[in-house]
DNA sequence: CGGAGTCTTGAGTATCTTCAATGAGCGTGG
DNA sequence: CCACGCTCATTGAAGATACTCAAGACTCCG
């Protein structure tokens, strides 16, 4: 019932936190304010300041960016362990994307008010968040590579691939298989494609027998054929 | 003559040198090794071992990465003032892009032995480190965005209205002008797109009477009409 | 002038979008 | 339990967008 008991999650998950020694630990156990979140709630908004930072403890986020036109798309996934936020804290500027949750998560807050001091104090924290920050640069940059150069195909192959990593599991007899955890329309957000054109494309996936959807479970005869799926998009189709 | 004039360009150019002290900023400008580069020139590949860092003093730099399957793009483009490298430094990994002068340049290097005491000791120049990959982030984040939702259309009146900024000029009679200090390979592999496609872009925009391509001069009636290039191209084409 | 590199154009094709209609799944209330 | 409405997903047809390959034009430089 201790407060660093309510969020022992993320302060386990989150790297960050692990760098707090023990009287600074516990005062900020208890800044740390849990929540869970449907699928659909949103974490904060592109354009509104910056209250404070999140921590996923468990579940899915997307960030999203909006454009003046009304075009949005989903720029990235945030997993557990992933720190939302922090980038307009540090600049001290309004959120650039949206942060909306995709499914069921458990979440922590914390206030700006109680992270001030602490960032400026610590030293080892920020190189961390140093750190933070070169990955998500080196994984955004992999990302608008693969925009750049590959089609739609190889995109959702890629997709699926991360997915996987991380919720792939060996079925008993039909060999293996991906729970998705996010609809259609996020997955099409997150290719920059169209739900239609998503569709369509795994209907071609069933034909050619790779990869096969039934609602949100896909079924996949060999995980390693997502990584080939560049040869056989060059042969097959 | 003394090394702090060779590459005093760099040394004003670039906000990180600027916290340096004077006795250790002289012996950082002993450090640094001007350079002067043509296109086509390469400052390192992906993959390569990181070996120090580059500081653009002028000139154009492209941040390119290739794929397995040989297919490659140009990332972004680094101006002034840049810094290219320090990321692999921090993060004591290889390159993971490759950079590849495009225009005449003249760039600093400054080797990782000269550097390694000086980030670890200096905690403002990391702070600054810490700036600059959020301000990275936000402008690939931004690119991707782009990537997601616009067509080719609006991703180059974008570029041209990058280059508007640092390259445009008011003509004496005939409207405002561009010279576009790359070519139209490297416009193609920053759009993502095909040389020849490009082309076709270029002569639809002609006739549409927007915007008009002579070599590497473009002239625009208004620059204004750059932003606006949404609402037009829902319009017009 | 010749030649290499760069840019444009043409024709045919593949990919993706748009809009609208249909279908499948799910919870609710009768 | 089933019918209803709701959301989500798929499909169809037509059109726009971008790609491929190849040929031609342009430019710069020797």
């Amino acid at each position: 019932m201790t407060c660093s008991f309510r969020c022992a999650g993320c302060l386990g998950a989150v790297p960050e936190w692990q760098l707090l020694e023990e009287p600074e630990r516990w005062e900020f156990g208890r800044a740390m304010r849990p929540r869970v979140l449907g699928a659909g709630q949103t974490l904060f908004l592109q354009g509104q300041e910056c209250h404070g930072i999140f921590c996923i403890e468990s579940g899915l986020v997307g960030l999203r960016r909006a454009d003046e036109d009304g075009n949005s798309a989903l720029l990235r996934l945030c997993q557990p362990g992933d720190i939302l936020g922090y980038r307009a804290l540090l600049e001290e500027r309004d959120h650039r994307n949206s942060a909306e949750v995709l499914a069921p998560s458990r979440i922590c807050f914390i206030r700006r008010s109680h992270l001030n001091g602490l960032v400026s104090r610590n030293d080892a924290l920020r190189e961390r968040l140093l750190r933070r920050a070169l990955a998500e640069l080196n994984q955004v940059e992999a990302r608008c590579a693969e925009l750049l150069t590959s089609g739609l195909k190889l995109r959702l192959l890629s997709l699926l691939m991360t997915f996987w990593e991380t919720h792939g599991v060996r079925d008993g007899n039909a060999g293996y298989q991906i729970e998705l955890p996010i609809q259609r329309k996020a997955i099409a957000d997150l290719l920059g494609a169209q739900p239609a054109s998503l569709s369509r494309l795994i209907s071609t996936l069933h034909d050619e027998g790779l990869v096969r959807f039934k609602g949100r479970r896909v079924l996949i005869s060999d995980p390693s054929l997502l990584a080939i799926g560049p040869l056989t998009s060059q042969r097959v189709s």
